[in-house]
DNA sequence: AGAGTTACGGTACGTAGCGTATCCTAACTG
DNA sequence: CAGTTAGGATACGCTACGTACCGTAACTCT
């Protein structure tokens, strides 16, 4: 099993990448791909506790040996499809304009969840990410990371127009923009342009840079919410 | 908690409340409490997938056909655990503090993830709920539905009090109060205090009964008395 | 060209959990 | 008492698991 010698834990590689030429017969990059697909096709019509890699092999034409050989779970491949998956959907352009980019997020996961596999594969994994670190740390340092990255720029972007409030936390903010995208996904509701405007609408009050010092409101979070127990920004009435 | 007689669909039913004494030896309570304790034992210890009824009937001390018996699947008897976990952790005390109830908001979902059994429970079903209507609808129509109507009720008294804008869009609202919190519990994160107050920190701002305006609907709501019209601070700087 | 090596698809195997059926016993009603 | 329903236990056929083995295919090295 030299392949396995950068692999970590879950992941096999794909063959493709190997320029050393090995040893022996090459692994095949057909049957990798028919594989994957056919993963894909079940768990999209099956769901992941259905999906059984003897069918995975009829589907995909390959022997069960074959799966066998490059993962080592029905994880493992699971969440290289996953992953395979998830990178179209994770850039955001820069548009110039702040609440467009923020927009471009909230939709960027929605169109990602709706639009492809990438939405019932990830339906069908979300307890396994959550549960099991073999699939979950894998998908967190990539998918989820990648997207706290993309986030992070916009508002960085945002915060330089003078759009946004410099004292942002990014984490949270990303949190607040795709939290509820997840939360729709797992608990019901319509994923659509009128909920992602909803959701900037009602964040960008909290996020843009606004004249919080009004009479009602005697500016408390200036620069760290933390500091000086927080009274509550509630109004007297 | 479950209710009696009424077998829909998915529950079975406590024998306890039925007072219509039938006919024959009535069922086991003990073996109803003992299995359900088994069951999240085992769920917590190695997840649904790997949650097999020949074990919980083993762990419990009862026939495998007494689980039969009372429920039709393994996702029937997983969604009638939830439900009894779920419930401690779902109202919202009255404080006449609008940011002390929101907090409580996030706090409790959050005790409810980490404080109880629940949290694994959860995250070991979550691709149930997300894909499977027989354990995702009765969740969404309790656990879920419990949740936004109780948050609705905290707004709709900050909205009273003054300290919330009136446009608030309920559902937008406890995805955003939510939302974060699963986002953490799925893809990483502490789910701490500190992080509940960043929330509502963040989240208070777009909520607060602020001068702001966004960009759509430009003034279709109430005008709004306290402020000139202020211009959208999120565009065009 | 031939030897060596590795991957291929296919098949067979023991293991494990499924859900059902059947058994006898236990508990309760009338 | 008979009638009825639930209890634990066991056995069954089914399906998928993961491994082992087969003969063949594809590639490298000498």
């Amino acid at each position: 099993m030299s392949d396995s010698g950068s692999a970590t834990s879950v992941q096999a590689g794909s063959p493709a990448q190997s320029h050393v030429p090995r040893l022996g017969r090459p692994r095949s990059d057909e049957a990798h791909r028919a594989i994957l697909d056919a993963t894909r096709d079940l768990i999209v019509e099956k769901g992941f506790a259905d999906l059984h890699l003897e069918h995975v092999a009829a589907r995909a034409g390959v022997g069960k040996t074959t799966i066998y050989r490059r993962w080592a779970s029905k994880e493992a491949l699971a969440i290289e499809l996953l992953l395979s998956l998830a990178a179209p959907h994770i850039a955001i352009g820069e548009t110039g304009d702040t609440r467009e980019e923020l927009t471009a997020a909230v939709d960027n996961a929605i169109d990602g969840l709706t639009g492809s596999a990438f939405g019932p594969v990830i339906r069908a994994l979300l307890s396994q990410i959550a549960n099991n670190p073999a699939l979950g740390d894998p998908f967190r340092a990539t998918v989820v990371q990648a997207r706290r990255t993309e986030i992070a720029a916009v508002i960085g972007r945002g915060i330089a127009r003078g759009d946004l409030r410099r004292d942002v936390n990014m984490d949270i903010a990303t949190e607040l923009l795709v939290g509820p995208v997840y939360f729709r996904l797992m608990f019901g509701g319509e994923l659509n342009d009128e909920f992602a405007t909803s959701v900037i609408d009602t964040l960008l009050q909290g996020l843009a840079t606004t004249p919080t010092r009004t009479h009602a409101d005697p500016m408390k979070h200036h620069a760290r919410p933390r500091d000086s127990g927080h009274e509550t920004p509630t109004t007297h009435n």
